[in-house]
DNA sequence: GCAATACTTAAGTGTCCACTGCACTAACAA
DNA sequence: TTGTTAGTGCAGTGGACACTTAAGTATTGC
């Protein structure tokens, strides 16, 4: 609940990336650890490591690491955030669009 | 419906701006100029138009020029990309936590 | 203990990208 | 026709960012 504003950009920004959106969908079919993780894209595990870092800070993965192995999966929060941004936006549209018609539609004016 | 999945990249990288998710919160209030667009953002004018560009090859703005003055406003296309990717991702990850309840959920063996 | 595994951290590098300034065109106004 | 408004196109710049290599730590197996 606390502070969802500020992490709008970083969730997109997260979501931006190839590489990294490759890692959330390889874990919405389940967990995996870092270095399975790493085995199918074509980057060294440091550069893994770093896009999974930003994974969980911005709200999209959550890791957990047992003995000398990391396992990460999905955090569903991240993709709440986002998700709720967009329905604002369409929503606040959608609404706009039932009151005026959409062929009346004028820009604002001051 | 043809390439959404080749514009998915693109709409996540556009709104993982924060000016640009101003212009589309800023659209989705209704339609508006480019320079009364800009005026808010504290950015030149072309700045804002690279900005609409980007926003409107990824689906998310639709613009239309009439004499000198370009009117933009929401697209919900491009929203709506983004929001399948999203709830393609949580029905998976939501399915397979049905199938083995979450605290059995183990990572993956090859 | 020794080696292998599974990360982790830090520093360096090349590229992309947001932004600027400036020169330009097109439309409208006086 | 002269000036103003509204936007466009482009070369350049600085900083952010994805990636690398390399050196290090902690765990596990023999």
């Amino acid at each position: 609940m606390l502070n969802q504003r500020a992490n709008i950009g970083r969730v997109f920004h997260a979501l931006g990336d190839p590489t990294r959106r490759a890692i959330v969908e390889k874990l919405s079919a389940g967990p995996v650890t870092v270095s399975r993780l790493a085995k199918p894209l074509h980057i060294s595990l440091a550069a893994v490591v770093q896009h999974l870092q930003l994974l969980e800070a911005s709200g999209l993965v959550r890791t957990e690491k047992v003995g000398r192995v990391r396992t990460c999966r999905i955090e569903t929060r991240g993709l709440t955030v986002a998700e709720r941004w967009i329905n604002e936006r369409r929503s606040l549209w959608e609404r706009r669009l039932g009151r005026l018609g959409e062929l009346l539609a004028e820009p604002e004016e001051d």
